[in-house]
DNA sequence: CAAATAATACTACCTGAGTAGTATTACCAA
DNA sequence: TTGGTAATACTACTCAGGTAGTATTATTTG
């Protein structure tokens, strides 16, 4: 059992896992390039986060001549299922209808939202049965 | 604007507030007695966060003879939905069928539990028009 | 071959959460 | 009134995330 508490990914941790994801694999040149649409980040903190990340197994990497390339050690369902479990128990006492309640309280959602949320709720009804 | 960020509390900080949230107010000493249940934890533990909490507008208090009385300065409602708010956005990427899809696949959801989600949907729907 | 470049490594801070020991002080009871 | 107790204050430390400068080194290019 490597990397412990899926959940518990920091902001830009998640972000850099998501680059990570989403291509397979990338050198810290790549994620840097993606995270720039927003504020500046420096080269270096993004090489410093990885190392990081390396050291607690959310990431690994192998080597193309001097240059790293890093991919994911955690699949995103994993963090994803993680992190709304966590925030769910601890914030909603673990009732699912008190968090979409306050989901959909909040959101502008779309009607085509709701209709998956519809088709959802109605396979799970009849994967219950 | 007070404090930002409602979302943002550590587990410790989110039990604290729980308690003060369903008592309306609460000693150092009575909170640190419903937080016994579970790992044992320091009372000067309980004092310091709240300390801390208070310097953040998290809480506030008076006075009672020599002993202080916390109440809670944000509202329940703000921090769950902060909370879940940010992480959709993080996370999902503001998509809710996403996350909540996601919930239903990990969790044992009761019948009653589906039919407040259809009924909540329902709503939404009909609050759409 | 030498210099510029680009990569990682190392070091260093800051902040906030969490944790708790020690010191001080105010109050109450014998 | 004196001592014990219970409260807060203060101090301190660890850990992790975030951020980035500087140093070192390897590679490429003029």
């Amino acid at each position: 059992m490597p990397q412990p508490k899926p959940h518990r990914l920091g902001d830009l941790q998640l972000k850099i896992m998501k680059v990570l994801w989403s291509r397979g694999e990338a050198t810290v040149a790549e994620i840097h390039a993606e995270l720039q649409s927003g504020k500046p980040l420096a080269y270096t903190t993004v090489a410093t986060m990885l190392r990081k990340m390396e050291a607690r197994e959310l990431v690994s990497h192998r080597s193309e001549g001097r240059t790293y390339v890093f991919k994911p050690e955690i699949a995103e369902e994993d963090v994803s299922q993680g992190m709304i479990d966590h925030l769910i128990d601890r914030v909603f006492e673990g009732s699912l209808s008190s968090a979409v309640s306050h989901l959909l309280s909040s959101r502008d959602v779309s009607a085509a939202e709701l209709k998956k949320l519809e088709k959802l709720i109605a396979e799970k009804k009849r994967s219950r049965k």
